[in-house]
This record gives structure tokens, sequence and C-alpha cells, in this order.
RNA sequence: GGCCCAGUGGCUCAGUUGGUUAGAGCGCCGCCCUGUCACGGCGGAGGUCACGGGUUCGAGUCCCGUCUGGGUCGCCA
């Protein structure tokens, strides 16, 4: 019974109808939310993307055809609605921002009528994502999803804005590009004019943006989608959007500068939320010392404390051990929580187990100033002692300890830490904590390439100071890379590049690319690096995390449209999927069948 | 690839030491109701208990395997 819409032009969405509005003669036209029929009268909540309208069905005012019409009406029904706006008789609706007043119909269309859908369209669902998901499309139309998609389009429509006010150039890169495999795993295109040859769908626009600086663009920025082939998580999907920029001429400063005034402005004007600048600075290296962790969550204490000197000839063969094999005794303060049970205490131990830790040392301190501990009958009353002392432990504390190598250590902390204050209540979604964290290592040691690899990328400067020791230490080596981090969270990283042609093949040389690799990968580069490139740095922001947590979620997908679950595939449009034979001998592909195991 | 959690009408869940006909709320359908807004009243339909196997006189419940979804470690220059 769909009918037509002709002659009827919207004059108004719903949420935006108040009491100034009463007395107007209104077309509005949304989705029925929900009807309650009295009988002779018939009230409906009428939803678009601003919010719900009522809608009052009267059949003197309306008519028998149109009220008959309206006895039909089911939850997600489209119609258009003419009527007048009026203050309600029934009383005020509070829990509504259009409570005041409601719009008597005077005529009804039903523009599409709908099947009963199979969740409840409403906010805060408590519908399994998996169905959800399946049906995206109506999932998509739950307030609270819709309110996360308008405050990212904000996001990025204030980012152009303002950027573009700073002389930025909004550019576009490819999306076809040539696979350079360093990092994650790209995904592949097959080419057909080329058969057996593949792009790949970057990762980032890095080189392009690079590229861009060398022919003069001075300060570029795009909302880029990337594609990495690598296992998802709550804060990772397959593809994803960075707020990606480069700029010339400038120093880690001049790039810090201007991301934290963009990200101060989109906190004021999308949350009313003022963020302090300059935001903190943080070296890789005091991140760690004080929080196990590169992107450390500032909103709570709980720091880790490095008792190695104080732990080092007690009588506990795991902390002597560990200190012994070069590592170090490392602990938190849980403060209040020395009356923990068992139960949870081994449940942490079990966590910290998931990181790595062959165990977790504990200690309660009692209200009585005597101890619980798992390793007290190995130490002496002093060695105890001062153990607390250096943790600060009071009564009622509980201490944590992991005794390993120092990047197990940090990680079972800084996860530990992470996961007490969360289960403690301690973090406040509305506080938020910005930090630079700056001074990273250059080179990353790789067990599984037996060679360092760059942990940020391999066109990164190293920091001028340190470059003497690339050859005698390159692990020490720090890079002038930054991280912007948000509550725990890399919401974005950038660095200043290389722009020399003796510090970039020194740099391909320590990663073990011989020339030849080099040029092979990334010979495009390195030539555009001949013709005279201008000292630049850049920085690209995860615009779903960003938006993630601006939005107060916990997941990325609640930020993305149509994101893709744990396996990486769609369970609306079922991709990825199986192709025809045609389009894979127009490929030349040939699907060889895995051999079983 | 490893570990952890979950799967019972459309949705959210309950289901005792294994026991007879698997329940509730919401939703849905029908009838009634002129100021509802968590509308109300009466009646009704709707279940391969994710799937396969096993133990048992008997399995939603116990065991094994598989599938599906979530979290996480590895991975993510």
């Amino acid at each position: 019974m769909a009918e037509s819409m002709r002659g009827l032009k919207r004059t108004h969405r719903c949420g935006t109808l108040s009491k100034a509005n009463v007395g107007e003669t209104v077309t509005v036209m949304g989705w029925i939310q929900k009807t309650r029929n009295t009988g002779g009268l018939i009230f409906a909540d009428l939803r678009d993307r601003t919010g719900l309208l009522q809608i009052a069905f009267n059949e003197e005012k309306i008519g028998k055809e149109g009220f008959d019409k309206a006895y039909k009406l089911r939850s997600e029904f489209v119609v258009a609605v003419v009527g007048e706006v009026v203050e309600r008789e029934g009383g005020v609706n509070k829990n509504l921002a259009t409570g005041e007043i409601e719009v008597t119909a005077k005529e009804l269309r039903v523009l599409s009528e709908s099947e009963t859908p199979p969740f409840p369209i409403e906010e805060d669902s408590k519908t399994k994502e998996d169905i959800r998901l399946k049906y995206r499309y109506l999932d998509l139309r739950r307030p609270d999803i819709q309110r996360n998609l308008m405050m990212r389009s904000r996001v990025t429509t204030i980012t152009r804005q303002f950027l573009a006010e700073e002389g930025f150039l909004e550019i576009e890169t490819p999306m076809l590009c040539k696979s350079t495999p360093e990092g994650a795993r790209d995904y592949l295109v097959p080419s057909r004019v080329h058969p057996g040859n593949f792009y790949a769908l970057p990762q980032s626009p890095q080189l392009f943006k690079q590229l861009l600086m060398c022919s003069g663009y001075d300060r570029y920025m795009q909302i880029a989608k990337c594609f990495r082939d690598e296992d998802l998580r709550a804060d990772r999907q397959p593809e994803f959007t960075q707020i990606d920029m480069e700029l010339s001429f400038v120093d880690e400063d001049d790039v810090m500068d201007v991301n934290e005034r963009l990200v101060a402005k989109l906190f004021k004007e999308i949350l009313d939320v003022d963020i302090p600048l300059p935001l903190p600075r943080m070296s890789w290296q005091e991140a760690m010392d004080r929080f196990g962790s590169d992107k450390p969550d500032l909103r709570f204490g709980m720091e880790l404390k490095n008792v190695t000197d104080v732990v080092k000839g007690c009588g506990f063969g795991v902390f002597t051990g560990a200190i012994e094999a070069g590592g170090s005794v490392r602990g938190i303060n849980v403060k209040g929580q020395g009356a923990m049970p068992r139960k949870k205490i081994d449940a942490l131990v079990e966590f910290a187990k998931g990181y790595g830790a062959k165990g977790l040392a504990y200690l309660c301190v009692n209200e009585d100033g005597t101890f619980k501990s798992s390793f007290a009958k190995f130490m002496s009353e002093d060695e105890l002692k001062a153990l607390v002392d250096a943790m600060e432990g009071e009564p009622g504390d509980l201490l944590l300890f992991a005794a390993d190598r120092d990047k197990i250590v940090f990680s079972v902390l800084g996860a530990l830490r992470c996961e007490l204050a969360e289960q403690l209540g301690m973090l406040d979604k509305s506080d938020y904590r910005f930090l630079w964290v700056t001074d990273f290592p250059l080179l990353e040691w790789s067990d599984e390439e037996n060679r360092f690899t760059a942990m940020h990328h391999p066109f990164t400067m190293p920091k001028e100071e340190d470059w003497s020791m690339i050859d005698s230490d390159p692990g020490k080596v720090r890079a002038r890379a930054y991280d912007i981090v948000l509550n725990g969270c890399e919401v974005g990283g950038g660095s200043v590049r290389i722009h020399q042609d003796d510090i970039q093949e020194k740099m391909f040389e320590v990663l073990g690319f011989t020339k030849e690799d080099a040029y092979d990968r990334f010979g495009f580069l390195l030539n555009a690096f001949k013709y005279g490139v201008p000292p630049h740095a850049g920085l690209a922001f995860g615009l779903d995390r960003l938006v993630m947590l601006m939005a107060k979620v916990d997941s990325i997908r609640d930020v993305i449209a149509f994101p893709k679950i744990k396996d990486a595939s769609d369970l609306m449009s079922d991709a990825p999927n199986v192709v025809d034979d045609k389009q894979l001998s127009e490929l030349a592909i040939s699907i060889v069948e895995a051999e079983n195991e």
C-alpha cells in the first residue's frame, strides 16, 4: 500500500520542531517508532535522525479514511504527515526533546510499509552484535549510532575547515599502489592488463605524501582510507580512516602545535571540552618506566616502581633470578585493595600470564601492618619492609610484582594497571587526557627476522645526537617520532622524515636492505629525493579511534557505518566471497586447494 | 595459530543434584478502549534448546568434536 509523496515537500525534521512552531502547518516525514492506540485516538512517534516527534491522529481532524490508515500503522513504516503543531493536551513528556508539542495530523501517507524488524530499533540496544551487523541497515537507524556517525561527520568537516585555514591542501593519493612488503600485510588487487601482477591497497599514503612535499605542495592533508590485512581487535579494522597530513620546512614542534590546536578545536566545538594547551609531552623511556606502556593512560596513577635494587640480594629466587638474567623487578601499588580475595588475585595472575609473565608476586599490607604474601617466606622481615617502603605501601594496599626481562615486565604491569583501573571503576570516559609520547627508539629487534626493523617506518629521522651510535649500538638510537595518545589509546603518530641521502642510505643498510633492494621497493621516492627535497614532517590520526573516544564507546565498530567482524568478513553483504571462473581466468588466477594437514 | 567468554521462541533472559508437558518480560497477531507517551484490558500464535556424536532408563543440563559471535595474546613498518 505504498503511496506517492507527490505534492508534498518536507518542511521540518522531527526533532527541530518546538513550541516556537505552534500554530504552523508542517509536513514531516520519517519512520514510525511506535504507536499507541487508545481506541478513538492514535498516537505515533515519528523518528528521523534529529529525534522523535509525537503525531496525534484524531478522526475528527483527519477523516475516516486517514484514521483507518493510521490504525494500520506499524513500527518502521515510512510515512509523511501534514498537520498542525500544537501544544500537548495530555501534558508534557519530559523525556522527549519535543515533549511539549505534537502534530495533529490532517493528512497521512504511508510511503512504505515494513516487516516487523528482527530486533528492536532502540537506543542502547541489548541485541547481540552479530544480528545487528547482519541487518546493519536497521542497526544504523538506532539513535546512538546515528549520533556517532553525525559526530564523525562533524569531526571531518571541522578538520577540513581548520586545516584549510592553516594553509593545508587536500590532495587525494592512489588506492591502487605498489606493494611494499615491509610492515603490515597488504591487501592485493590483481591486474587484468598485467597477468600475474598485483596492486596493493595502501596501508597509508606515506610515500605519496612525502612525494607531494618534494613537489612543493608544502602542507597536505587527506581524510584517507587505509588497509591492513592483519587480525582485528575492538579498536582495529582492516580498512580504516586516517586524518593524514604532511608539512614542509617544519620540525616536530610545528607539527605538534598545529595538531594540538586541531584536537583542542574539535573537543571544544563538538564536546564543549576544554583541552589545555600545550599538551604534555613524555619520552618513550619515561612512559615505559612509569606506565609500562608507550600509550599511557594518564587518568589514574598506580605507576610502576622499579624495585630491582631493593630486592637484588633478597632470598626470593624468582626476583634474583630475573635480575641476574638481565631483567628487572617492578611493581604497582593498588591502593586500598589489600583485602582483595584470593580468587580475584589468582585471576590477576592468570591475566598476567597472558602477557608472557611466568607468574605474579603479590603482597597484601594488612590493616594491622602485617603482610600476607605469596613470597614472604623467602624474604626476611627487613627485606619485606624495605620492599613495602619502596612501594610506598600502607596498610590496606595490594602490591603486585613482576620479575622478568624488561619487555615482559613492562607489558605485564602496563596491562595489569589498566585492567585494575577498569575493574575498580577508575576510568571516566568524560575525562580526556592527551599526551605526546616522543623519542621512540628508531629500531626494534625482530627475533623472527633476525634483524632490526624500523619501529615507525624506514623514513623516520634519527635524533642527531644519537646518530653516532648507529653502528655500535643501533638499538639505542632514538627517532624524531611522536605519538599522540588519549586515555591509553594511540590516536595518532608521526615523525620528522629523513631528507638526506646519506642518512637514508645508512638506514637501509642497518635494516639489512641492499641498495638494490631499497631501490626496487622505494626507488620512486629515493629518485625523487635526488631532485631537491625540503625538510618535512607529518602525522596521521586514526579517525575511527578518535571518534570512538569522543563518542565514549568501546568499539571502533560503533563509529563505522559498515564494519567488518573479527575474521574480516562482512556479515551483511557476505564479503569476501568466491568469484566466477570467468573473472578468475581474465585475471590469470587459479585457486589452489589448501593442503590438509 | 593460542587462550578466555557466550549460543534456549523475533529480541533479552530464567531453567535446581540429569527427571515427566521448556518458562518469563518485551515484541508479534486478534478483539476492546478518545489524551497516550514503558498506554491499558482480554485472548492467541510462536521452540530442530547452535550443529554432530557419546554417556544414561532418561540430556537444554554431563563428556568429546564442530560451527557461529565477542574479548585478548601473537600480529598490526
